[in-house]
This record gives C-alpha cells, sequence and structure tokens, in this order.
DNA sequence: CGCATGTAGTTGGATGTCCAACTATTGGGA
DNA sequence: TCCCAATAGTTGGACATCCAACTACATGCG
C-alpha cells in the first residue's frame, strides 16, 4: 500500500515538466479513482445477490416505472449507456430470471423488458443493501456527496443535453 | 436526448418509494456519469494518436519516473489497478513499439517496463492535446474542478492508505 | 402506392478491469 | 541447509462498455 497521494504526485510532475496546472488532470484523474473505488464497492455489496451495479440499475429503472416495464431503447437513454449494454444486461437479467423479455403491443421492431417478481423482491433487498454501505461513499459526509453531486451536474448538463434544472 | 436530467428523476424515485434520502444514491451516480463522460471525452481526443487513457497515464507515469522505466507491480500500484491490468496494457504498449520489457538486474521475478523514445514523444504530444480539451471537464471551471478534486481527495484517503494530506 | 429514410435491437469485435489459479523466484525460519 | 511462505507476472474467465455493421420494422414524401 502506498503511503503518499499518487494523484498529488501526478500533479506535481505534470506541473514540473511544463504540461499545465495539472488542476484539470488532478480533477479527471480524481473522479476516475472515485468511481473505480465506489464500483467495487457497490459490487462487493451486491455479490451476495448475484447482482453487478449496472444490472442494479436496470432492475431499479424498471421497478420505479408505471408498469415495471420499459422499451429497451428507453432504458438505455435513461441510464445513459449505449443499446448494446442494454442488450447485454437485459440478456444476464432474463437468464437469472428477474426480467422477461416482451413484445410491445403496437411497435414490433420494439422489445419490452419486464421485472418478473423475483426481480422486484430482489431489487428492494439490493436498495437496502446500498443504503446499508451509504453506495461505497464511506469516508463522505453528506455535505461532500451533496457537494460533488451539484458539482458533477453542471458537467452533465453541459455533456447531456437538459438545462441545469433551475428547480429546487 | 432526453430534456430533463434523468438522475434528479430517480431521486425524486427513490425517496418516493421509501428508500432513503437518495442523496448517497445520486453521488455515486453522478460520479458513476461523470466518469463516463470525461472517458469518452478523453479517449476521443487520443484516437488519433491510437492510445487510451488508461495507455496514457501509463506511459506518463513512465515519462515521470527517474530511469523511465519501473517494475509492473510499481505501475500497478500508483496507477491503482490490478496487475492483471499492467500486463495487459503493457503487452499492448510494446506490440505498439511504446514500451519494451526489460529484465530486471537483480531480482529475476520481476520486468521492467521501459519508456522508448517514440514512447515518450507520443506521451508529450498527448498530454498537450489533454490540456487542450481541458481533461474533458468542459462544463466545469477550476473553482469546480478544484472543488471536486478536493472532496474526492477525503473519499481515496479513507479507501486507500496514506493520510489526507494536510500540506497546501 | 412504394421506395428512401429513420428507428429498434442484435451480433461481433475491441478495450479495460477484476478475480482465481498457476509458474517462477526470493527469502526467512526450523 | 532445506522447505515453505511471500512476492512478481502471466493466463484464462467473467463483466461492462463502446463502435461498426446488420436485420427488421415503421414512417413519410413524392
Amino acid at each position: 500500500m502506498l503511503d503518499f497521494d499518487p494523484i498529488e504526485e501526478a500533479r506535481r510532475n505534470w506541473m514540473e515538466h511544463g504540461w499545465g496546472s495539472g488542476t484539470a488532470m488532478v480533477a479527471a484523474t480524481s473522479i476516475t479513482r472515485a468511481h473505480q473505488i465506489l464500483l467495487g464497492r457497490i459490487n462487493a455489496a451486491l455479490l451476495p445477490h448475484g447482482l453487478t451495479f449496472s444490472r442494479f440499475e436496470l432492475l431499479a429503472l424498471l421497478y420505479f416505472s408505471r408498469e415495471r416495464q420499459l422499451p429497451l431503447g428507453k432504458i438505455g437513454a435513461r441510464l445513459q449507456v449505449h443499446p448494446t449494454s442494454v442488450t447485454s444486461l437485459v440478456d444476464r437479467l432474463v437468464v437469472d430470471g428477474y426480467v422477461e423479455r416482451h413484445p410491445h403491443p403496437t411497435d414490433r421492431r420494439t422489445t419490452l423488458a419486464a421485472l418478473t417478481l423475483a426481480g422486484a423482491e430482489l431489487v428492494v433487498a439490493c436498495a437496502a443493501d446500498l443504503e446499508a454501505i451509504d453506495f461505497g461513499l464511506e469516508g463522505l459526509d453528506e455535505d461532500g456527496q451533496a457537494a460533488v453531486s451539484a458539482t458533477i451536474t453542471e458537467l452533465r448538463a453541459a455533456s447531456d443535453g437538459w438545462k441545469p434544472s433551475t428547480s429546487t
């Protein structure tokens, strides 16, 4: 285990070599590392349930939807992942019995992913477990969590379509 | 393209279903999405050079090191990735001629990854390109970047070994 | 009416990451 | 000295993600 901050070390080198201030590099690298830490903790918590974070997100989205079913395309749009990822995730969830593929009543191109009872039960249990570990954010208090979320919202708004949400 | 914030939507659902405040869920999801956005932009910028962010990071680390070579294990420790990832990245960089594998002078278990001249030239060009796109952070000003970095440092310090670096 | 354009999913390929298991080598204790 | 634990890398397998290309279906314009 390291006894120093490798990102701080990188920033020093970045500056000393005249590559720039390193501010952006540090921010990008920090976010990358944060993602890695969170994903590791979250997936470890979901492992006993046989789920991964991605698959959990898909199940949760279906759970929240009106009929507990959505077209694959809409799932991809909400979760912000490619259609191929949706296909892959649904494939696996179908195998495990948490989701079923249903034909769309009017558009034969469309496939609906429908949550099964087992899937609904599982997602509730997983949500509780994730809350229990604070979504892997151990080390960050609520203020820190809110601060990161707020700042990243600017980035997301600039990248994705919607406006920065002037609402409450 | 969506015309609303999908994460804000998720938070509302999370709360309405009594699963919790959603603060941690939003933070974890935001970081995940931020990582996805940055990686996409960064890799797009590196694509003309035939590099990815992971491979760039490895080359930059070697460039900064004394002899421009490091044992694979040390690379993994600094970049915070698994030994298998290091092996995979070095494999590819060797094929492309940016890195060479050298035996360690005294420890025959150890392999050194050494930067080639081509690798050194490439990493300098890529660093300039990444600075030009602000490491994909378009949408975040310097204050925002610094704020995110500082907050994430707490998370990293709690997860990794070193202390929160009381320095400037 | 009919074909061109656009949309919905899937398949195949590439990349990166992790884990488990394995080989080779080193090093310390009986 | 000898053997066993620890260390360094590699290999094979599982996942997730993206892109390009493809099939199937829907829609609209001429």
